[in-house]
DNA sequence: TGCAAGATAAATGTCTGACAATTAGAAAAA
DNA sequence: TTTTTCTAATTGTCAGACATTTATCTTGCA
């Protein structure tokens, strides 16, 4: 673990990379302790502030956490699902929301990997998860649901879909395709009608799960994509924007 | 951008969520600079060293960047494509590493997400593309190639594959899953006899995507899932251990 | 006037030293 | 033995200073 003293700007990145290096390669392995503050800035020759930013950026990235007390210290922190899927989430929706990404680019991502978690869906699917998409259908044909509600339900309903595909490698990717769509999709306003069909999508989705028919579910994906894409384009007619292309 | 004072830790943890906060919603675009460092320090009433690792702490997110000087500053950054790819490859490598994930498992959620690219690649890909994969499976095919180097180059050719789909949100979500099986991969032993079949299944491939035969590339690529699980099979059995399950 | 060199100011990057807060463990007292 | 207190180690925060970088302004000269 060396870092370069010859340019003395960049020295925070330079230690958190040495360090970030040394936890992929495996010379630091979960939960191990790293020296203290006061030692490591001994080593890298580098004051404590400096040290302390560079273990910021780590704990930015959930790759250290922290203790105070005589015990106390930076451990390597063992990556947990749920950390790994905020920081999909945040990185993915940014993304997004930064590059100008078209409707239909992010759609056709969001649906291509949904339906390949569809067929594993249909075998495991546990009785839990199609309990979650039931309940989520039946919140979304309640009247007075705002838009925003609307599409918070939809994503907690296609999670469970994905999730049902009992993979959590799976479910972290897909985490990231599925959220990151909502901040688009909130700008859809939803009509009494288009809720409708949605619903009965998803009811046909769920009914296909349900009989561990993949097929059927695959072509409701299907078609849940192309309706959805469709309800992309009326809103970039009506806003009269025209969808910006990557 | 407000914090709690009442809570005397983590304050530039509350700080950088603010900020974080501040910018998911909108209220910082890109480009937009952030108040300089004595500035924030004065809003947020804390010292300068606490904001600045705040700032480091964005910075490692990549959705701030600095500039010394003048004109300089902290700058709400554009998330580039090769940021995210970086940040989804390192987390998703540590996912997999640090989570005892199984061969099976990974390697299912890979083929499953690559199999949703097959289709669209084999409607888009460029000839660039194409030749990228040829290159790689010429690769493949030298003698004294190490283990190493021909699961970079089988990484290589999967990459190619995924962008042929020309929707870089696949491109993003995809690189965490055929990156981060590299390490797993890595731990197989090649044989020149496994070697040539993955190398003729890779040539299946690269032909159907060639004359755009969807369903020969989704065939090809369900026989190199199979045949790779078995690879994973057969390294489980050798080292006499128990692949972990999740 | 026009241009180049230097001075200036603003901002980040780093350092030093200090104190506060927290926590585990040792030491002391009941 | 149990409880309480003390101590030491460590992170969290602060204040002030200096170094470095960079755009802009100023000055001097042709």
């Amino acid at each position: 673990m060396k870092i370069d003293p010859s340019s003395p700007a960049d020295l925070s990145a330079q230690i958190a990379k040495a360090i970030r290096d040394a936890i992929i390669a495996g010379d630091l392995i979960v939960d191990a302790r790293l020296p203290s503050e006061a030692e490591l800035s001994e080593q890298f020759e580098v004051s404590r502030p400096t040290v302390r930013e560079a273990l910021k950026r780590l704990a930015a990235q959930s790759l250290i956490r922290t203790q105070r007390g005589a015990t106390g210290g930076a451990f390597v922190n063992r990556l947990s699902y749920q950390d790994a899927y905020g920081q999909q989430i945040t990185t993915s929706t940014l993304l997004l929301s930064m590059n100008d990404i078209s409707f239909d680019v992010a759609c056709e991502a969001r649906f291509a990997l949904e339906r390949a978690c569809a067929p594993l869906s249909a075998q495991r699917r546990t009785p839990d998860q199609l309990a979650t998409m039931r309940a989520e259908i039946v919140r979304q044909g309640q009247p007075g649901l705002t838009d925003e509600a609307f599409c918070a339900s939809d994503v907690a309903f296609h999670r469970a879909l994905v999730d049902g595909a009992g993979n959590p490698v799976m479910s972290y990717q897909l985490a990231g395709a599925v959220e990151a769509m909502q901040p688009l999709m909130n700008m859809i306003t939803f009509t009494a009608r288009s809720r409708d069909r949605i619903i009965s999508l998803h009811t046909r989705i769920a009914d296909a799960l349900e009989v561990q028919d993949a097929a059927s579910a695959d072509s409701a994906l299907l078609e849940l994509q192309s309706y959805t894409a469709q309800l992309g384009q009326t809103r970039a007619a009506e806003t009269s924007e025209s969808v910006p292309k990557v």
